[in-house]
DNA sequence: CTGAAAGCGCTAACAT
DNA sequence: ATGTTAGCGCTTTCAG
């Protein structure tokens, strides 16, 4: 447990005192408190005790001051939606990347964006030296963020592939959401359905787009593309679902691009008395828990691992960091694996 | 648009070196860069150029060094429960705070801590002066972390009534939890209601037991109290319910403590083949967007602006901030008031 | 292996 | 109204 805080009234413990107690200069003291490599024992020893007796803690700003270190990292996240943070998926996320910045020393700063008015406020933060480095979520397409914090030139990750406006190179973390939406209707042709539909997501995000690729990779060759766009929400994929029964009625099978979506349609599927999978099959994405277990029937879907996703994040930009920055060449972005998950939906 | 960042390869302009170019001293650029009170308009005019042709930014820790103050306060989250991040609700407590800091130019640092082994990692880095101040929730009755966050003498300001562990005299901001719940009640009362159950929330919690006082206050003297304490979670709601319903199968009202449990009663009644409001009404706590909208019939319930109270946990702390820290008396806590929601359910 | 000394970039008395 | 000066607390050469 560590000591009592002095406070804000009595002045807090410096090195020199700390010095001045162990009988050592202060050039000793920083050297023990920063690992102690190449001070005698007895000495580390005796430092230690001063430490400990007078409660001495480092003071960040002075250090960071000499080393141009901050040990602190921005989160970055741009909201031009409603909820994203409430997302169970993003606190998943969020707890990686908070684990794994702790296991490097690092605090989290929270950038909290809800709109180009806020980019200003961001870059002077940026720009003012406070963090090591960013990592930023920015799903959709034509967010000028990206580019913002570019011009900043300030290490950053991105969390998914982040839009045009950031230009080529720029690292990120996502997982093979083409890949995904592969395996999901290779699965459901691997059942004999034919009249495969998807309902999409917000096509001006990047996961969107990815996953309609694959969708179109996999699906058969026979007929045509059968595409509503919804929007994320369990609401949209439930009107999505009734346009495309509606356009065609002996559909055999649905992709959607989340798993809302898919609880959405498995909804609209049960009013039109339509039996799932036996009549159509059903798949998602994401296997996010809060979804995926109150649905009737249990819905079969691609799962990603979003906490070591957030993780993933952090570890390359620490990597950037030790490798000095601007200097050297941006690392490659990481791309997870995904894995489909078989429940009763198909 | 901020200027581009040399990057850590150049070495950002100083202090110095904006004098220089402006043909003054670092002094005078300083009383500018800091608001330029009391600085010649001609010489402020100067000053303004050479940082705008520099792209001068103030080297924060250099400032923080000498002003000890570092704008920026911890968000300090225990989650020794699941999900708290996801919550709607506390997005938005999060969203008013985090607003809040940003209009009084403070950022938001994100402690977030999982348990007991995280305490002196967090006390740590109080004690190491980086934030002026924290915001904290810690909503179990018997958590240490409050008692761990008073020794640090860092002054702080709770979400909602710490439990005994913080001692007295804490300052925090809630909703007047007793005071909604005693609404809550006498309304059912006025409905001529008399077979009132409570479904509480966990009775370690602060929130849950002001809100079964509530009930206590308002619920009528005839008969004997009728309670359960569920998780406040939807599916503890069911369970309280059908156990409330088993043992008195006439009870004509049920007050839950927070919306999803409401949510878990709405269905076990349903199943029962209760009607909704005629045979059993039903009031919940919260106003939970995402509850109240899907219910059926639509919840009748209490709401508190949580927002606000993110936004009045900042001023709370700046007021501290203000005043001086330690010195000064603790400001007084904030109870915000309640308001009934009527809708179908009650 | 240890100590002395020179700053890091900024603010705040204190002079002028 | 402006400039001069003395640190804030720490790390890091450079001597010894």
């Amino acid at each position: 447990m560590p000591e009592q805080n002095p406070g804000p009234g009595a002045a807090r413990p410096t090195l020199e005192a700390v010095a001045a107690r162990a009988g050592v200069s202060r050039a000793t003291v920083s050297r023990v408190v920063n690992g102690g490599a190449g001070v005698r024992p007895a000495l580390v020893e005796k430092v230690h005790r001063a430490v400990e007796e007078l409660g001495y803690v480092p003071n960040q700003a002075a250090r960071t001051l000499v080393t141009r270190r901050n040990d602190a990292v921005a989160v970055i996240i741009a909201e031009p939606e409603f909820r994203i943070f409430s997302d169970p998926f993003f606190e998943r996320q969020l707890r990686g990347i908070s684990r794994e910045l702790t296991a490097h020393d690092s605090q989290l700063v929270l950038l909290w964006v809800e709109g180009p008015g806020d980019y200003d406020r961001v870059a002077r933060y940026l720009r003012g030296g406070h963090v090591d480095g960013a990592l930023a979520f920015s799903p959709h397409h034509d967010d000028q963020l990206p580019a913002v914090i570019g011009r900043m030139n300030v290490p950053c990750v991105y969390g998914g592939r982040p839009g045009t406006a950031s230009g080529p190179g720029v690292p990120y973390v996502d997982c093979d959401n083409r890949g995904g939406a592969r395996d999901a209707v290779r699965h459901l042709v691997s059942l004999g359905r034919r009249r495969i539909a998807h309902v999409a997501g917000p096509l001006d995000q990047a996961s969107a787009v990815d996953r309609y690729d694959g969708y179109r990779d996999a699906r058969p060759a026979t007929g045509s593309e059968l595409v509503v766009e919804g929007a994320f929400t369990e609401e949209s994929g439930a009107r999505a679902a009734a346009e495309l029964l509606d356009r065609c009625p002996d559909l055999d099978a649905v992709f959607a691009a989340n798993d809302l979506m898919a609880s959405g349609v498995l909804r609209t599927l049960r009013e039109r008395g339509l039996r799932v999978p036996e009549d159509v099959a059903v798949v998602g994405f994401d296997d996010m828990a809060s979804v995926v277990d109150r649905t009737d029937p249990a819905l079969t879907t691609v799962r990603q691992n979003v906490e070591e996703m957030g993780r993933l994040m952090v570890r390359l930009l620490m990597r950037m960091l030790a490798e000095g920055g601007a200097g050297a060449a941006t690392p490659e972005s990481v791309v997870t694996p995904t894995e489909l998950v078989r429940r009763a939906s198909a």
